[in-house]
RNA sequence: GGCGGCAUAGCCAAGUGGUAAGGCAGAGGUCUGCAAAACCUUUAUCCCCCAGUUCGAAUCUGGGUGCCGCCUCCA
């Protein structure tokens, strides 16, 4: 199904139909982490955005190859490394497993390719040589820089003329510009950096070094997908200088243009400020998901436009939490057949969601609006009563909750052993005879029907005490009408 | 200093010219032994301030105020 889908270009500062080069295909890349220390909710945050956008293209239709690289050369990893007296390697590999590890654990489908920068270092030799036979670079002390003045839109993604950066550069990068003479222009950007032979690197023409950074991602888009790809995107903080530079490398040598839209997610902040690790406000994913679910934590992302910054409160995660678990209740509805069921279903509500949706998400991956659209059908589905229709309508509201990423999954299975080791405390406690189970699911289904019988008995006051302690171990128990009661964890 | 962005109820957050989605929290009710969940009702005469354009603006224009980001590694 075509759709009619818009997408704000950074490029143009407008929402723009979105034409792909070739439909049904579409060629995506988002730069990746560079893997020298765990991954923060920001990151997250690029990632969950670029996650659902991939997984919408799809859902619409289209044939996306996503591509997502992995930066394991860079200063940063090698000081970390010296630091811990280990080889860069294994700081490298290291983070790109718990890298790994974080998007497993969100839910976060993993890119079609995975470049890493190490795999691409003879082709950014070799794109860095065409740069300088082209006249857009020069080699200066066995450092090779790119010369903006060579390249005449420079300045069109950040929206700034060269002119107008050097006049508007704070103090403090003029001066630095003093200290590098070695560059024609300040905003001249290293393609190869000249290090000293006991450092890691390569062998280049110009001697022994390492890539500049915005070099592996203009090598990896042109050999991976390319000259001219529909999306490149990232966080915000990429746009300049990263993007701008990834535009000038590879638009002065190919004189394409690199990619037609420019999708830039905003920052998580904590208290008005950017969550980074320069300023060590940050919360890693595996801390959060110490207390918050996937399902949560996508949840409060995907309530704000991506284009919107996202204030990171314990607060507001207690709020997505409470708001995600709706949805789950409504994705488990099962109402009790009452003799008659019907195979005629009414898939009005479905259509009208589908409708919802897709209108939300096509205009600029409204995804506040798409959560919205989930909720109203949620409304729809808790006051259905034929059991038929209802499995319908939860199966739907799975299928599009997925493309959010959602897995709507129960959580009641998903007990910790901390948990599960309290339930037979409980147990015990209740019975005269020992628990023999270390499962979960018997231990509850023990606990209710102890519960079950002394309500038959009417002594509330035990029945009251299982309840009350099950709360206690995080355990929420809900009768439901003339059927078994149901629980779930909070 | 240059450039860019944001300001909507107690909190979070859509809406970008036609009279304020949704979530959380709160209030009242139904159901329940009591709860929880679910359901019903309810919660911004108004969208930072001041001018202006318009039949009509939260939405457009101009001017303020406050906050944030980029210009150095950064998602």
């Amino acid at each position: 199904m075509q759709s009619q889908l818009k997408i704000f270009n950074t490029l143009t500062g407008k929402k723009e139909d979105f034409k792909p080069i070739n439909p049904p295909k579409v060629l995506m890349y988002a730069c990746g982490p560079t893997v020298y220390d765990l991954s923060h909710l920001g990151h997250a945050r690029m990632a969950l955005t670029f996650d659902v956008i991939q997984r919408y293209l799809r859902f619409a239709g289209y044939d996306v190859t996503f591509v997502r690289n992995i930066t394991d050369v860079d200063d940063k990893i090698i000081n970390k490394a010296k630091e811990l007296n280990v080889r860069p390697e294994e700081i490298a590999l290291k983070y790109t497993d718990t890298f790994h590890k974080d998007m497993h654990d969100l839910n976060a489908a993993l890119p079609d390719v995975e470049p890493r920068a190490t795999e691409y270092i003879e082709k950014m030799l070799a794109f860095t040589q065409s740069l300088i036979d082209a006249g857009h670079a020069y080699e200066a002390g066995g450092d090779v820089y790119f010369d903006v003045l060579s390249f005449k839109t420079y300045g069109k993604l950040k929206k700034q003329s060269l002119d107008e950066m050097i006049q508007g550069a704070r103090e403090q990068v003029r001066s630095q510009s003093e200290l590098k003479e070695l560059k024609k222009n300040h905003f001249d950007f290293a393609l190869w950096k000249s290090v000293d032979q006991k450092e890691p690197g390569w062998q280049s023409p110009w001697g022994w070094g390492r890539p500049g950074w915005h070099l592996e991602c203009s090598t990896m888009i042109k050999n991976v997908l390319g000259e001219t790809i529909d999306i490149h995107g990232g966080g915000e903080d990429l746009v300049f200088p990263h993007h701008e530079n990834e535009i000038a490398q590879s638009e002065a040598l190919h004189k394409k243009t690199l990619a037609n839209y420019w999708i830039h997610n905003s920052f998580v902040q904590v208290e008005a400020e950017k969550m980074s690790k320069s300023l060590g406000n940050f919360r890693t994913i595996q801390s959060i998901l110490e207390s918050y679910s996937a399902d949560t934590i996508r949840f409060f992302v995907l309530q704000t436009h991506y284009r919107s910054p996202i204030e990171f409160t314990e607060k507001s995660m207690e709020s997505a939490k409470a708001g995600i678990s709706r949805l789950i209740r409504a994705a488990q509805f099962a109402p009790e057949a009452n003799g008659k069921t019907t195979d005629n279903i009414d898939i009005a509500p479905v259509e009208k969601l589908d409708q919802e949706f897709r209108k939300a998400m096509d205009n600029d991956f409204n995804t506040p609006q798409a959560v919205s659209a989930l909720f109203g059908f949620a409304d729809t589905i808790f006051v259905t009563t034929d059991p038929n229709t209802a499995k319908k309508y939860t199966e739907e509201l799975r299928r599009y909750a997925s493309v959010l990423g959602f897995t709507l999954e129960d959580n009641r299975r998903s007990l910790d052993p901390a948990t599960t080791a309290k339930l037979k405390e409980i147990v015990q406690s209740l019975t005269e005879t020992a628990a023999d189970t270390d499962d979960a699911s018997q231990l509850m289904e023990m606990l209710l029907s102890a519960r079950e019988q002394a309500r038959a008995d009417k002594d509330y006051k035990r029945s009251d005490m299982i309840r009350d302690r099950l709360l206690e171990v995080g355990i929420k128990v809900m009768d439901v009408k003339g059927g078994k009661a149901t629980w779930e964890c909070s």
